[in-house]
DNA sequence: GATGAATGAGCGTTCATTCAT
DNA sequence: GATGAATGAACGCTCATTCAT
């Protein structure tokens, strides 16, 4: 089989996209969105201002594929970790630990992600339904882990869904504690300690 | 005759800067602080863009008097509601309830409240410091409310101020769903399931 | 002989009108016309800001005021010192010390001066022309001075009214020099040197 | 091919310095720098507002520049005409006429050039300093020509230093004469004017 | 008369966006 | 494609002036 048939002016793009990216996402993490200029997203970038705008129409556009090609990042590697694993428990503490371990290596993008879960309550309704979409996205794959426990009869009966978001919100909280030095626990005890509250607060007995 | 101490002058003070701080909270909340203007204040106050500068000294500052305002009375409410009650169970379930149904009764003020919450993570230092020290003041009663209850042994052994976070996390996960239109439940049905969750999760046994 | 005629208020009037202007005078002079403003002046009068403008219309009316206040004062302490010698020469040496001794005594009003003087060069012409009034004021009896040499054959011929002009742009550089602090001599021997090339260069031989 | 070393890019920024510097000189003269806009003198460079900001950082940058660069080129044109010449006479001359002829060409300038010297008095320390350096320095070559021509007993005996400066306070009186309007004389006429009351106040006999 | 709270026009400065080179 | 000079709308903040008390 061959090539898969990027032509070589897609490959250029493609990195300069994925370079532009990383800068803004270095750029907004340090100072938010607002107070993030485009020009310092170039200067991060070792670009000039003008080449930004061939690759994204505003910088609302930028903030945005920052965040999306984070989220999706995030949600791949815990997808990844979850199907390494078999039982449902393993699957429950898979994610858990991979979202603590992947902000810990990605403070950055985190920094971006929650301040943007913050803002999502004030921002313009389109944006808040794309958003939603990619957040409750990550919580699918855990809620139908939750679904099948209470199936097995593990988990007690309890809606899926809302679980799911317990354990996202209670690990989300984990990583902020985390991330602005109020735990200085380590990160396996961490992890641990959400794990156990969640486990004793949805197992069946 | 007693004079409860006053001047007009103070009173009209006062009746003024609530005037602006309920304005402040309610423009902040739509459009965030960065997207709100003094002009868009004073225009929701009914008063002139110079009026607010004889109140607060810079935008900044009438952001966070809106905000602090906001937290102590929130804080209190949590106070109270705890304080009615005796048990440990009772007083947990207090104070989740008396968060859900303040937010309830409150949006603007938990908008512009969770919204500060994501981008202290890119504020500076010294701005994080004091909101750490409000955010830490409403966990703090709820610990040892938890440190009593483990003391009885009613609850497993944990860190209370762990735990307390948790549950704060939780909590505010939930007023999030219930915010953003993802909880169809009713109000108590979702402090019911929030305090479930976490008592299970906390209790001994 | 009976009063002179002036009612309490006018003396209070008066009264309030002098304490103003020398607020403003010290002000204005530590900080200049632009970056002075009303409340500075009040605060400095120890008065409220409103009660400046019932007794003088605006912040240039008041400036104006100042300044004309002060330069009278000048002029007749020159008046003074000259009619108390006798001859050209000692007129003239009256003129420069009056003067150069008055700026040590009222620097601030000086620095107001000299910022007039220059800024009168781009002013509206009306106020021009009201400064050119004091200004030449204050040359007219030099130049008669002058004028009285010449004719007395003391001085050589020579326009008086430019030869006035001439002594206080000499006078006024002289104080200049000392106000910045670039002149380190004793006020007498500035009076002296001044004195020294002006009649050397005006005097019959 | 010799290339002088501009890039176009430089010659272009060289370009509108120059324009935006030119316009400044024109709209502070006319109105002062308090009362002149950014907006005003970028409608006098007929170019946007921004614009300026790219080469100057602030209003009181641009207006330093315009006044520095006019310092130097009356300086230069005072040297110029100093080393034109060869006696001490001629060259004091020189100097008094290339003052007041400078003047009548460059009037904007010399009503910036004024105001600020009247405004120095009341301006922070550091910019005065800066002032005092650009002042003295046209002083300094007029001091070593009278300290020669002390030195080769043409003149009498005094500070070389002070007389100069005295010579530019006459030389900048009569500036300011004709500039008001106060002198109707020929422009030779008031150039002679000064030379003799000085020569006659300075020299030997 | 005296006050000082209220007003709102005005300005310096920033920065997202455009477009000629 | 890449650049970065140019643009101009937008906003925080100041302060002279007014006027109800």
């Amino acid at each position: 089989m061959l090539s898969v048939g990027k032509s070589k002016k897609e490959v250029v793009t493609e990195f300069r996209q994925s370079e532009i990216l990383a800068a803004a996402r270095r750029v907004f993490a340090s100072r938010g969105f607002h107070d993030s200029t485009i020009e310092d997203v170039a200067e991060a970038a070792g670009i000039a201002k003008g080449t930004i705008y061939l690759y994204y129409a505003s910088k609302l556009d930028l903030y945005w594929a920052a965040l999306k090609a984070g989220i999706v990042a995030m949600v791949e590697e815990a997808e990844r970790q979850m199907a390494a694993v078999a039982t449902v428990r393993e699957k429950m503490q898979a994610f858990i630990a991979s979202k603590i371990n992947y902000a810990e290596a990605q403070k950055d993008f985190f920094r971006v992600y929650f301040s943007e879960f913050g803002n999502a309550l004030t921002h313009p309704a389109e944006m808040q339904r794309e958003f939603k979409q990619l957040y409750l996205g990550q919580a699918r794959m855990l809620s139908q882990v939750i679904a099948d426990g209470v199936r097995r009869k593990e988990l007690r009966p309890l809606a899926p869904e809302s679980a799911a978001l317990a354990i996202a919100d209670l690990t989300r909280g984990m990583i902020v504690q985390r991330m602005v030095g109020w735990s200085k626990a380590s990160v396996d005890d961490d992890i641990q300690f959400v794990f156990d509250l969640i486990w004793k607060g949805l197992s069946n007995r």
